[in-house]
DNA sequence: GTGATATATGAACATATGTTCATATATCAC
DNA sequence: GTGATATATGAACATATGTTCATATATCAC
């Protein structure tokens, strides 16, 4: 990881630099996290794990703004989560990829981990 | 999922509606992810996951502030994705759990997936 | 006690991000 | 052709977020 330059590093830390991932990798990495890190596109994703779904419908579903939905399903296109297939005038968007879901059910795990076995918040 | 009003969703929606999870679930997945989509958090991530370390050697290892870092560290550990313990003045982190390696690798699964497949950005 | 070192944290600031509004584009029914 | 409908998108705006700076707190060596 060449965040700091190697003879920067003390000595007794030069192995974990090594062992650590390319700078770019990591950085896709947390593109790919802060994707899924916001509430609205959560939700879409999740209404899209369950069905293929419309534009209209998904404002519909979570009671927003068209404008809103667009914009949201445009950063998950671009991050390859979701696919669009044009219908006529509609656009019918879905997941497009399982690993979406197998992202999403991990978080889950931890999630519902996190709420058994210790107190809530904080 | 109750965003919108049972009431103000069109019957053909209603059945995904009822597939989804609570709401609440879903900001706590968000706020999970969103804790990994950070360049900074998971650079210290992926540090831990190859040794505690003090803060001050990661700040040397990331070649940033020390205040940065214990501001990050807040972050983590409210998320329960690291611990602490004091040794003398030092204050030793670590991963808390083992999900979060699970979590991390399988976003590296999607990322590198990405990276082969497909083209590179957009 | 003193001075040095390691960490935590509040305030200020700059930047990133999400939503809304207005509007462009495309497809449909007629 | 017209008017209606579905979606996409730029600009403006408000809010969230990350970093730095200054400084408080705690532990160490002496």
């Amino acid at each position: 990881m060449p965040i700091a330059r190697k003879d920067e590093i003390p000595p007794e830390l030069r192995n974990v630099a090594e062992e650590m991932p390319p700078d770019e990798l990591l950085y896709e990495l947390s593109d790919l996290f802060r994707v899924f890190g916001d509430t609205t596109r959560i939700k879409i994703l999740c209404a899209l794990s369950v069905s293929d779904l419309c534009v209209a419908d998904i404002a519909a579903l979570l009671a927003m703004n068209q404008s809103a939905i667009s914009h949201q399903l445009r950063v998950l296109k671009q991050a390859r989560l979701v696919r669009v297939a044009r219908r006529g005038r509609s656009a019918i968007y879905g997941l497009d990829d399982d690993h979406v879901r197998t992202i999403f059910d991990q978080g889950f795990r931890h999630v519902r981990h996190d709420r058994h076995g210790r107190g809530r918040d904080e």
